[in-house]
DNA sequence: CGGCAGTTTGATGTTACTCAATTTAAGTGG
DNA sequence: CCACTTAAATTGAGTAACATCAAACTGCCG
């Protein structure tokens, strides 16, 4: 099948999400095609509080929504995969209530901000979708924040992404490529880097899972799973 | 200004927010009038995960919305006041993400969903800036949970509330009603009632609020708002 | 071969949790 | 109005989880 919001034609990078969501975007966008942007890793995407009238897919690649404190402090929200929107509320909204980075290279469309307000049923569906499933996202990781330990949040965070990736026939076996540093877990699961470095190589230990060369290989994903189920 | 979402024509209670939304939600259900429940303060009022065809607005008193996980932990994922449509999502979405329950006696409007599929911009513009603040809540707590010490949570949670009260004109000075037991203040903000005490016993010495008979006296407010400043 | 960024490991410190006892407040029934 | 009961708040002591600081170690790239 077709991705149309990427430039490259060989599926993979692009998963299922991406397609739905690139077709309506196409669709309202009319004939001319979409920007495309890249950035390599570290680079900053999006900054938080800046208004754009564009809407963002992640095409390829990994990247990181986050706040920063005036302290330095930075919360991440969470990590976008390709096939992501950068945030439901973009398509309505100019002003971005977070920033984004880049955690590996990545391809960025770009859409001019479509119509919603004029759109039929077929637009609100994936809006509604779109909308509830980062809703739900947002309760979870408030609830794995308040109320899990740094074993039970690390657990959840790497099933998380399991199940995501899985969703869009990115992995099939039960390893992954893995982008992030320990600065990237600890931020979002408000750990420091050598807490979570700790609890890493205890689940090294316990054979649970093992991260290495950028590869992250769950040996034991049942327990794993069990460890990071919160609701 | 007459509520309409509530009986009693005498304002107070109900506060600007709910008139935009309830004058929408009675432009949408057509000229019979909604459906009104009340409830005891610890009453649940939404099962998570179970549907309706409901949409509800708090009408007076105050809620809370939760996940329970399967051990019993409880997170408190923020506080319904007057006039706060319980979810946003709710408006075209059947199944509730949360539970909700009463921390004093409520009324809730009971609203038969509208077609929001059909309707025009009066609507979509309700729905769009409902959607921005509870997104925007959703950012503000986690960042609060992930990376605020307990005093810096318990601070923000004290203004907040203040902030959204006074936006309804609840109240003018400094003090407000406070139905919230430590263990809600815990379950919110994933501390234990404990330690809640402790931290409210030393901004009481340090002078910047007091809670006694139900009631928040906001002593230093400015400090109180700067220790609990996120982003 | 340096040099840098990231990770690991150890030692120590602090925050917040747990457990338990005590006090206060809020009802309830006499 | 006063015992009695019950829930909530407070206080103290001990502990566990996680943070902080610092040093050693790894891989990688020029």
């Amino acid at each position: 099948m077709l991705c149309v919001t990427c430039p490259n034609r060989d599926s993979g990078s692009c998963g299922t999400l991406l397609e739905a969501q690139s077709r309506t975007a196409h669709a309202v966008h009319g004939s001319n095609g979409p920007l495309l942007q890249i950035a390599r890793p570290g680079e900053q995407i999006v900054v938080r509080n800046q208004t754009t009238q564009q809407v963002l897919v992640l095409c390829a690649g990994w990247a990181y929504r986050y706040v920063e404190l005036a302290d330095g402090r930075r919360q991440i929200l969470g990590f976008l995969l390709p096939g992501d929107l950068f945030s439901v509320l973009n398509l309505f909204e100019p002003l971005s209530q977070f920033s984004v980075a880049a955690l590996t290279d990545v391809q960025v469309s770009r859409f001019e901000r479509p119509g919603v307000r004029a759109r039929g049923d077929r637009l609100q569906l994936v809006l509604e979708n779109a909308s509830r499933d980062e809703h739900a996202g947002a309760i979870r990781l408030i609830t794995v924040l308040g109320k899990c330990s740094a074993e039970e949040r690390i657990a959840y965070l790497l099933t998380h992404l399991a199940r995501r990736l899985r969703a869009r026939s990115v992995i099939r076996g039960q390893s992954y490529p893995f982008p992030l540093r320990l600065r990237h877990i600890a931020d979002a699961l408000g750990l420091t880097p050598v807490h979570v470095s700790r609890v890493l190589s205890h689940f090294r230990d316990r054979g649970l899972c093992v991260v290495s060369n950028g590869v992250l290989n769950m040996l034991d994903e049942p327990e794993l799973d069990r460890l990071g189920t919160v609701a």
